[in-house]
RNA sequence: GCGCCUGUAGCUCAGCAGGAUAGAGCAGCGGCCUUCUAAGCCGCAGGUUGAAGGUUCGAGUCCUUCCAGGCGUACCA
């Protein structure tokens, strides 16, 4: 695998085979040779622990074995212009310029494509996330399931996987009868002025009353709805729900690959027969009147009820028939992004999965903590039921999406996030997000500024760099396609925008102390080269958290 | 009771499968605009990493116990 350089081997490969070389004795079978990005510029740009690993196998201390590696190093000038043994024991490679330039090369040959790589080897994997019920508007939760679920999305794809994103909507169970139930009440007081009693655990969202206003419908007997009646209409209103739901989504630049709904896989693959054939397959039985899916065999500390005594499916079974039926249609991995309310559910669906025979680690759920919104200081209480809920919409409004997404991204999805509104108001002009975009539309200005002595950039130039300031660039160009494969393998966006603050923050200093556009004609291409290669960057990583990166502000 | 998440600067959070002197942003203080965007840059100040033990060359990171906050433990979805 070759990731960022136009050589034939890349700079770990090389300094692995030198360290081998170097060392006097044999490594162990499975040893393995790390290296990391130290943080001192002082010690340069890759170091290895490696002497400090040995010392205990060669009982010699480590910086004597560190000095005698370093003395046996074949030093390739394409990629390093010196190795250190330092302090504890620690060895410190430094790049040579040779191969910080041939690296911008690449970058700038690359364009869009730096930072790609083929880690994941073509695997098929399904994210599904939000998933909200379809009795309402998304909430702050879900803005940041989707936030984090599209993100990796495109982060995997950029990694070589074949992701895709799924929305499943719950269109099938009570909750639906409910919400049909809901609406009627609602639709009999407005536009007939009847009364009648509000369903116990009813829906009393606004958008309920909403949308009782502008829907007629032939009479009914108020006083005797039936189910029928009360389905239909919970199903009118879920299709209005869902276009909402992914008109929302798509403003927060989310779009799934596939709304699928419970009802498709209820037809596909009916909850009785499901039963009954787990029953046969002996991983369900009868119990006090209902069916236990035996979960405690696989790892559960319980059985769990998938058809009740009353006579119909729990949520459960036609889950399972869902993440079933995402095997049956190719994918390979599964990645469900969860609210923090359903973590009691991970043990359970693992071990259904695991006693339909597939693999542990095909499944995945990554919990996207909870969200407390913060208003004047005080916690938002929120219940759909109750109709108390700050809207995605609203979020989205007020914050933006750019501001709103980045502000998810930047803390890990399993930590909790106190979302202060007013405070994400007040601050949208010193939201961290501007900052890199600033830098995006900075360079573009450049490039503009450019266009008029007719100076055009020219990566056969970049010989002519010879500044700290561009070094440092340079350097930090370098760590992108890191940075990306580190947070395809944590399933976590959050590096990233550590990573492109940082990014911008170097290229502000650069801005301010070196100045593009010169006389210097032969100097202004080689650095206008530069500042494609950085604006470049700044892009593809903003694409990969659904962050735009704007040519002006 | 059991399980999961969290505890790092005044505030919001980083800390990359154990590494070197624990870092940013905001807030505070002091500087920098006749030149490509000052939504910017430079500097100062700010810490017993919740507590105590343990593992080893080395712990914010791993183990144990404890403290604090949150969430979950349905024949709801």
């Amino acid at each position: 695998m070759d990731l960022n350089s136009t050589q034939n081997k890349d700079i770990y490969t090389y300094l692995r085979e030198a360290l081998i070389t170097a060392v006097s004795v044999e490594l162990p079978q499975d040893f393995e040779i790390e290296f990391e990005s130290p943080k001192d510029p002082s010690h340069g740009d890759i170091s290895t622990n490696l002497a400090l690993k040995l010392a205990g196998v060669l009982r010699k201390p480590p910086i004597t074995i560190a000095s005698e590696i370093v003395n046996n190093l074949p030093i390739d000038d394409s990629f390093i212009a010196k190795a250190e043994a330092v302090k504890p024991g620690f060895i410190n490679f430094t790049y040579s310029e040779t191969y910080s330039r041939n690296a911008l090369a690449d970058l700038l040959l690359k364009g869009e494509d730096y930072g790609k790589c083929d880690i994941g080897g073509g695997k098929r994997v399904l994210l599904e996330f939000v998933s909200a019920n379809p009795t309402g508007p998304l909430n702050i939760v879900s803005a940041r399931a989707a936030a984090l679920g599209d993100s990796l999305k495109r982060i995997m794809n950029a990694c070589g996987y074949r992701a895709e994103s799924e929305f499943y909507v719950n269109d099938a169970g009570q909750q639906v009868l409910l919400l049909g139930h809901s609406f009627l009440v609602r639709h009999a007081k407005t536009m007939h002025n009847i009364d009648i009693g509000f369903p116990e655990g009813g829906y009393k969202g606004a958008y309920v009353m909403e949308m009782a206003v502008d829907w007629v419908d032939k009479d009914f007997d108020w006083h005797n709805l039936n189910d029928e009646q009360k389905l239909r209409a919970g199903k009118m209103m879920v299709d209005r729900i869902v276009v909402n739901q992914k008109s929302t989504l798509n403003l927060f630049n989310v779009s799934f690959d596939k709304w699928i709904y419970e009802s498709e896989i209820r037809t596909k693959n009916n909850p009785d027969k499901l039963r009954d054939e787990l029953i046969d397959k002996g991983l369900a039985c009868l119990k006090d009147g209902a069916v236990y899916f035996k979960t405690s065999q696989f790892g559960d500390d319980e059985d769990h009820v998938i058809w009740t005594s009353a006579g119909r499916p729990t949520y459960f079974l036609p889950d399972i028939a869902y993440h079933q039926d995402k095997y049956e249609r190719g994918f390979e991995w599964l990645i469900d992004i969860w609210g923090p309310d359903h973590h009691g559910y991970i043990p359970r669906m693992k071990a259904a999965l695991k006693a339909l025979g597939h693999p542990e680690d095909s499944f995945t759920v990554i919990l996207a903590q909870q969200v407390n919104l913060m208003r004047g200081g005080e916690k938002v209480k929120m219940s759909k039921r109750a109709g108390e809920i700050i809207e995605m919409n609203e979020l989205i409004e007020e914050v933006g999406t750019d501001a709103a997404r980045f502000f998810f991204l930047q803390r890990k999805a399993s930590a909790h996030l106190d979302f202060d509104l007013d405070l994400a108001v007040k601050e949208t002009e010193e939201n961290p997000v501007f900052y890199i975009q600033y830098a995006h539309a900075r360079l573009c200005s450049i490039e503009r500024f450019a266009e008029d002595p007719g100076i055009k950039m020219d990566a056969g130039k970049i010989n002519l760099l010879k500044e700290t300031e561009e070094f440092n660039l340079i350097k930090r160009l370098i760590e992108f396609p890191q940075i990306i494969q580190l947070c395809c393998r944590k399933l976590e966006p959050q590096p990233i925008t550590v990573y492109l603050l940082q990014l911008a923050s170097t290229f502000h200093s650069f801005y301010q102390k070196r100045r593009v556009v010169t006389d210097d004609r032969e100097l202004s291409s080689a650095r206008l080269a530069l500042c494609h290669a950085v604006k470049q960057v700044i892009a593809n990583g903003l694409n990969l958290i659904g962050v735009s990166a704007p040519d002006r502000m």
